[in-house]
DNA sequence: CAAAGAAGTGAATCATGGTTCACTTATTAA
DNA sequence: TTAATAAGTGAACCATGATTCACTTCTTTG
């Protein structure tokens, strides 16, 4: 008999599978969505496009996961925002969710064209689909610490999950929409900020 | 010689284009932008494919032109709306917000796949440029608002162009993101209104 | 080295949906 | 009625981009 799975094969395949998918990242980094087709991930990774398919059921699929990975980056990195404020004691409510709208609107207005393909480049259904996590996981964040201001008494009464989801639309729209080409945005982000706490109902202790 | 354009050819010709505008529209209320491909618009109007042609350069122009139509539709109901508390009188910006919110949360309710198509659904980027109309238009009608309502002392002083496209994507988010499904429209309105309030500062007189 | 299993290849194929065009039908004026 | 011009037709065509697959290359074990 002959061929086995061993450590080396294993690793050869994992690598290519992950040379895919980094290729497909720094492609839509760079063009969105759009510029990742099949063959120009094949080409971005160095692999002949008949590879993708022993890799990845689909090419949806391919495009699926790196949206959930840069997804989670992002997600990540505003919920640590977030928590940073925990560990340093009595952060207030309003400290935590101006730390979010920070971190989201800094990192989108970084990197704009992977902002623009995560919150509105049309995708196929698939894809749609990984969006729709990725928003109710901002909102899921946003709620929890609207629902803290409230106990605290920072913020008004009010729906939570209504308000975390208008948030995240706020922000998208803010960010991705025409506001995008300002260019002084420590301005634009002071601006989201109060705006955010404002229409949280925050008062000042 | 022979033929020339008469009253009777012009017609028979404008009602033509009217008819596959008309199936287009009624197409995109059902089902959105996918369901108004070429041949189903063809079908629906009772032509032939090729009969599209004659009337519009290419899909994109008459899905482009069914958009504005929509939208126009829209856009003039809020403004409506908004207008409607000039004329009976001194009414309030606040008073006007809450219109326009509320008419604009009421349609998108009531037509949610002409709500998604118009706000959210993928479009080639001929119909994304007319979207781009479509909510700069919302934006405007609400700047307009917002400064009425700081001049009037009755929201705090703010930059209206990012307050006003974040109403925007909040009213989009809220709409036509996963509160959707909720049943209770009145209450999400209210809801809404009351957010929009917050968020512009207003502070009873 | 030979056999076996799997990864890699890339031109050919397929799927979708818009677009064309040779042809037919309708309308008008002489 | 006939010439002239345009609208209507719909099967064929085309463009794009994903997917397949016969074939080659690689790796492993006996």
């Amino acid at each position: 008999m002959a061929y086995r799975e061993t450590e080396h094969t294993l690793a050869k395949k994992a690598d290519t599978r992950l040379r895919l998918l980094k290729a497909a990242r720094r492609l839509v980094q760079q063009g969105g969505f759009a510029a990742a087709s099949a063959s120009a991930v094949a080409k971005e990774s160095g692999v002949a496009s008949g590879t993708i398919y022993r890799h990845f059921p689909n090419k949806s699929e391919l495009v699926a996961e790196v949206f959930r990975y840069a997804t989670e980056r992002e997600v990540a990195a505003v919920a640590q925002a977030c928590d940073a404020q925990f560990l340093s004691e009595n952060k207030t409510a309003a400290d935590k969710l101006t730390a979010a709208v920070e971190t989201f609107a800094q990192r989108a207005l970084l990197g704009k064209t992977l902002a623009y393909a995560l919150i509105a480049e049309p995708v196929d259904p698939r894809v749609e689909q990984e969006r729709l996590r990725y928003r109710f996981a901002y909102t899921e964040i946003f709620e929890d610490v609207i629902e803290l201001g409230i106990q605290r008494g920072e913020f008004v009464a009010q729906n939570c999950p209504i308000t975390a989801a208008a948030l995240v639309g706020m922000l998208a729209e803010s960010l991705v929409g025409p506001l995008k080409q300002k260019n002084d945005h420590d301005d634009l982000i002071h601006n989201l900020i109060a705006l955010v706490l404002r229409a949280v109902g925050f008062k000042p202790l």
